[in-house]
DNA sequence: ATCCTGCCTT
DNA sequence: AAGGCGGGAT
């Protein structure tokens, strides 16, 4: 081993147990998190917590597992149901993929959550980071496990830039296998946990209360002095503005599938018709939604969940 | 306006 | 690599 090595190594080590000691102090007490939670549970709230924050996702996390306790409990469900019990977390399009992978669970995997990232990353809806969450923190593996939050850590305390870089599974990688260097494989899992934490409650990306960080002392990024955002990084779109956008269409016409079993094509398309004029969205939302698998189109020109 | 424990398709 | 996809909170 070279003396880098060695160095990188000892900063390795010291990053992950200075986060490890923070975190049985600090951590939230995510339901998830408490002992004997099974793996199925932890891939449901992965899952959930895609693109919705965790606040959000506890009250609906709790509903669906006393529904629905095991996959093939999800996988016996309807599309209908399953889409209604999601309601508003958004990105309905999860609420069938997740149906989708609950059914893949039970005829790939006797209804047991696989615990390899590979067999994990071949299942609907699973990709490199809730595989790799799942695998750590369901199973103990010592997965790799980036998501935003650690992105967002390892960006600053170990790269010195102001924002995390966008996602690309090549520099999530480079940047893990860097950190995890060294590092004994029960504290790599409780690195990936901990990081996470770290990001949603200290390291946070509007405004990081540095006072707080337990590793504030080994930051590169507070070293530089906090230097802004690095242009030549890619930087992830803005959203484009709901307020008459397609999305806004597919969120009408799905609460109107939701609350009523059924419609009439043409009833439907009135609705969004004023002084003869047909919404220009409305085809389109239409259509999106059918191709996600959210709606169906029966065969007298009704409209339904599937 | 920006962010939130991303994933899938093109 | 880029674009699309909800809805809530700050």
């Amino acid at each position: 081993m070279t003396s880098v090595d060695a160095r990188l190594a000892e900063r390795n080590i010291e990053f992950a147990s200075q986060l490890d000691e923070w975190f049985r102090a600090q951590a939230r007490p995510l339901p998830w998190r408490a002992p004997g939670t099974t793996p199925w549970a932890v891939l449901l709230s992965e899952i959930m917590s895609q693109q919705t924050q965790v606040a959000r996702v506890i009250p609906k996390w709790q509903q669906f597992l006393e529904r629905w306790p095991t996959p093939a409990d999800l996988a016996a469900a309807s599309d209908a149901e399953v889409i209604r019990a999601w309601d508003r977390l958004g990105y309905p399009r999860r609420a069938v993929r997740l149906r989708a992978l609950a059914e893949a669970i039970r005829d790939r995997h006797a209804g047991e959550v696989p615990d390899t990232v590979e067999e994990l990353l071949a299942l609907p809806g699973i990709g490199p980071y809730t595989a790799g969450a799942v695998a750590a923190f369901a199973f103990g593996v010592p997965a790799q496990v980036v998501d935003t939050n650690v992105r967002r850590v390892l960006a600053r305390h170990r790269f010195g830039h102001a924002e995390a870089w966008a996602p690309s599974v090549a520099r999530d990688t480079a940047a893990w296998n860097e950190v995890t260097q060294a590092v004994p494989a029960p504290l790599v899992v409780s690195l990936a946990q901990n990081s996470m934490e770290l990001g949603a409650l200290v390291c946070t990306a509007r405004t990081p209360a540095c006072e707080r960080c337990p590793i504030a002392e080994q930051c590169a990024w507070r070293a530089e002095g906090y230097p802004a955002a690095d242009d030549s990084l890619p930087k992830r779109k803005p959203q484009a503005r709901y307020a008459g956008s397609l999305r806004e269409m597919r969120g009408m016409l799905l609460a109107e599938l939701r609350e009523h079993a059924e419609h009439s094509e043409a009833e439907l398309r009135a609705m969004h018709t004023t002084a003869g004029t047909e919404d220009p969205r409305f085809e389109a939302a239409l259509e999106s939604l059918i191709t996600d698998g959210l709606v169906v189109r029966s065969s007298k020109g009704s409209l339904q969940l599937p």
